[in-house]
DNA sequence: GGAAATTAGTTACAATTGTAACTAATTTCC
DNA sequence: GGAAATTAGTTACAATTGTAACTAATTTCC
């Protein structure tokens, strides 16, 4: 049915899990803005620091894919609600520490619960067998995904 | 080790989601771009005139799950560009037809080549076994994610 | 038959995001 | 020891995207 030139947009994978992620996150999204008013990037560097408190902007940079612009501007905010605290190093006093203020913990508790359903509903309509193979299948296609972005071209990022 | 109401970022499923999809994606949008000049909602509107041709641009946004505006302004584009042609639809005056213009489908006919092999280079990462897998999780996910949206929430879209 | 409601698509404006240039601190290396 | 290069983070500006209001055509329904 398909002429050889045709693609087939809707089978096409790099298509279907945009589709996918966008409707979650977007859901996500418009959900944790309406009750927290946190965005995707806050969320973020919330659940970060709550991992791991006391490291710098470009260490929630490294971890999350994010880039430090949209770090700092997440910082920025979560600072101006005294979400999160900074702290000078004394050792390098280009970078700052940063954590969780009471506040921002009380609201990363609150959060969690909503992400963890979230996820669990998508989780549920799959089987055991299903969710293993897909741990190892996003593992797979991201690790291929970061070689193929810039082997492709010449943009060294 | 991770303390009870903590989330590890690093294995949420929406988060690796939305990371795997803009890595794929930039890497992709970047290549288009940098030897087509085209951006990702125009490359989509391309593909899907190219499967189905004299449809309406409603009909593109209902295939795509692209917002109505996002088609328009891709159409424009296109249209400014020659790619695509628009006729009146003589029963109803408020819609047109889209289709491909020859240039149009010489562009096409390059494209799919390039976005064909970025999507083999990530399946050959995984077995049959899993890609088969794969089809069908992301269906899954896609029809559970769909209801959630606008399920949890009171926006109507 | 015609006012009121609906629909296709566009335009105007606001918010978000990406890129480049920048400041201030530190490191490298002659 | 100090000029040149590097690094952390921010700021300014441009491009992209989302939302609301709009125009023009059509449909509904009294």
């Amino acid at each position: 049915m398909a002429r050889p030139t045709d693609l087939q947009l809707a089978w096409f994978l790099p298509y279907r899990l945009s589709v996918l992620s966008n409707t979650i996150s977007s859901a996500m999204a418009s959900d944790y803005s309406r009750r927290f008013k946190l965005s995707i990037p806050e969320w973020r560097v919330l659940a970060v620091l709550a991992d791991t408190p006391n490291i710098t902007a470009a260490d929630i940079s490294a971890r999350t894919a994010m880039d430090k612009v949209a770090v700092s501007r997440a910082v920025a905010d979560l600072l101006a609600r005294e979400a999160i605290v900074r702290a000078p190093v004394a050792a390098d006093r280009r970078k700052s520490h940063l954590c969780l203020s009471a506040s921002g913990m009380r609201m990363y508790a609150e959060v969690v619960p909503v992400a963890r359903r979230y996820e669990q509903e998508l989780l549920n309509g799959l089987t055991p067998t299903d969710r293993a193979a897909l741990d190892r299948i996003v593992h797979v296609l991201l690790e291929r995904a970061a070689v193929l972005g810039p082997a492709e071209g010449d943009n060294p990022r």
